[in-house]
DNA sequence: TTGTAAGCGTTATCAA
DNA sequence: TTGATAACGCTTACAA
């Protein structure tokens, strides 16, 4: 029982093949009657289009590689809201996982043998000479989503980290804090543009930069209980923590809590992402909320402006992060 | 500046394309020195296979079509379990997210569109028909995880709920529990079974069953608080809560805290699935531990196990959850 | 409005 | 070990 092929419908109608076929497109050229009878055939024989010989043929691709960590949560909320985008363009998706087994440069090779017509590549964890060799092999439009700064090789969409953060710290400033600690993540690209906007605005304001660095880790809760466990074990504790994402934040504040040390009354602490973690009524996290539907249609606009346009230059879209405050900030202690 | 083709390899060293294609497939037919020059043409040329080529020619797929959906993270997991479970046996995965904009229905039918040899769908929302009905299109294997009985038109890999379920509220009972409640979300095709598996463990111990049904809801923390807020209208609150899953556990467990109740000091709660929620050591919840890597491997061999042999009767793989104690339950309340 | 012919990049079959 | 030829299912260009 062989999947049904347009010759299949084109015999039992009595037309050519290629009449079917501009049925089943909408292509003008064809009668009304010729489409009921061909689309009523398509129907009972239980027609489905078959993606390889259409992209084998097809000039123009209409799918878009989009690779992503499933692991990461952040980042499975940004593809949900790239397929509505897509689609509002007529392309669809075609998806790509990257693991603990498979690389970026892997999942992006994978979705290269689709032939997409552009390549969306979500927070991956790639250097900028890295991701500039991918492109060069892409021969396609290429954007990256999460980190990266302007360059002639890629689009770049991201969340203002150096923004996001000036916003915590600002926050925590106006609270009356002076000293602020900063949690970061030594090997995850975009935390390096998070930690300029903590040394700006800590340095803006004539306060110590107070960097806690957590090599060889990345965004994880143990990376924040690390940072936490460190921080315990100083002579005094700052007064509030910036954490560069969410789940760090998440790890500080365990620690911190089951040392005995409140929060937000002794310390103060903040995230990125606002991520389920951070609306957690128990964790109540003040945290800077980047918009996950706000990127992936970024993502989408930036990727189909350079489709078939390859004298169009790479560019940088800044989605802004907001401030969202909850119950993990306070005032610093009086002591 | 196209993209390279056999042809172009071939060509490139002076031999056929057939040629090219046997040594790129590693098939036996090509001498050593012939491997040797034709791989490193490919790897000048930038050589990618084309998948839409590919598929057309071959005579069996070597893709399994996954669908799930990107908003459970526990549905990630199983995807990311997946992956080195099907490269194992040589095959590559298709992903297609299902979405608020996209039914199980159109996902499963575009992976079908890719020509794969056989299907997984992840946490559908299709009821027993529905499914029967999407796979009397597919003519390909099709594999349920997550819920469904057994049945002759397709798998089913699910952890047995029933004795999730079970396991949590033997422990319960042992700690002294008589007035145990689950909550129930009746739109969740898998919840059916772990209702199941409540009703029994209460009735083999003599107890009274206390069913809250969510109706219109499902798997969400929204859906728990529901339930949390109908606990607290009554008169007399129940000693424990078990909730169908992780998210509804913490709704219970923050409209109870909210309101001044005590857990596990008042009312003990407890969750399915051992999710991430579940391990935050501010939530810390006993749960049953569903494990996504068994998952995952389970439905690889389910529908490798079919492809290819239409005669084979479909089956069903249960996983046995594993009871996790952590500190939202103890003993009732001395009242 | 419909049909004809060609070809996309690959694999499969068979002959050299 | 290698090469010629056909075929997969579809789209495109053009002729009827």
């Amino acid at each position: 029982m062989r999947e049904p092929t347009m010759a299949d419908i084109a015999a039992h109608v009595g037309v050519s093949r290629q009449l079917v076929s501009i049925v089943l497109r909408d292509m003008p050229g064809a009668s009304t009657e010729t489409r009921r009878v061909v689309r009523e055939a398509a129907a009972t024989l239980g027609y489905r289009p078959h993606m390889g010989a259409r992209s084998m043929r097809q000039t123009k691709s209409r799918h878009l590689g989009v690779t992503f960590a499933p692991a990461h949560a952040t980042e499975s909320d940004i593809v949900e809201a790239m397929y509505p985008a897509a689609a509002a363009h007529g392309y669809s998706i075609v998806l790509s996982a990257q693991t603990q087994t498979r690389t970026t440069v892997q999942a992006v090779e994978e979705v290269l043998g689709y032939r997409c017509a552009g390549i969306v590549v979500i927070g991956t964890e790639l250097s900028d000479p890295e991701m500039s060799a991918v492109v060069a092999r892409a021969k396609v439009p290429v954007v990256a989503v999460g980190s990266g700064g302007r360059n002639d090789a890629y689009d770049v969409v991201r969340s203002t980290g150096d923004v996001g953060i000036g916003l915590v710290v600002a926050h925590l400033i106006e609270l009356g804090h002076r000293r602020v600690a900063y949690v970061h993540a030594e090997s995850m690209p975009s935390a390096e543009l998070r930690r300029q906007g903590y040394l700006g605005a800590i340095g803006g304001a004539g306060l110590e930069a107070d960097v806690v660095s957590t090599p060889g880790r990345d965004y994880t809760e143990e990376a924040g209980a690390g940072a936490g466990r460190a921080l315990l074990d100083r002579a005094v504790l700052p007064t509030a923590v910036v954490a560069g994402n969410d789940q760090q934040a998440v790890g500080v504040l365990q620690v911190l809590s089951r040392a005995g040390v409140g929060v937000p009354s002794e310390v103060s602490i903040t995230g990125f992402d606002d991520s389920r973690f951070a609306q957690l009524s128990s964790i109540d996290l003040t945290t800077a909320r980047q918009d996950p539907a706000q990127m992936g249609q970024a993502a989408v606009d930036a990727v189909l402006r350079r489709v078939g346009r390859p004298t169009v230059p790479p560019s940088v879209f800044d989605v802004e992060p907001t401030l969202v405050l909850r119950t993990s900030t306070a005032g610093p202690r009086q002591s």
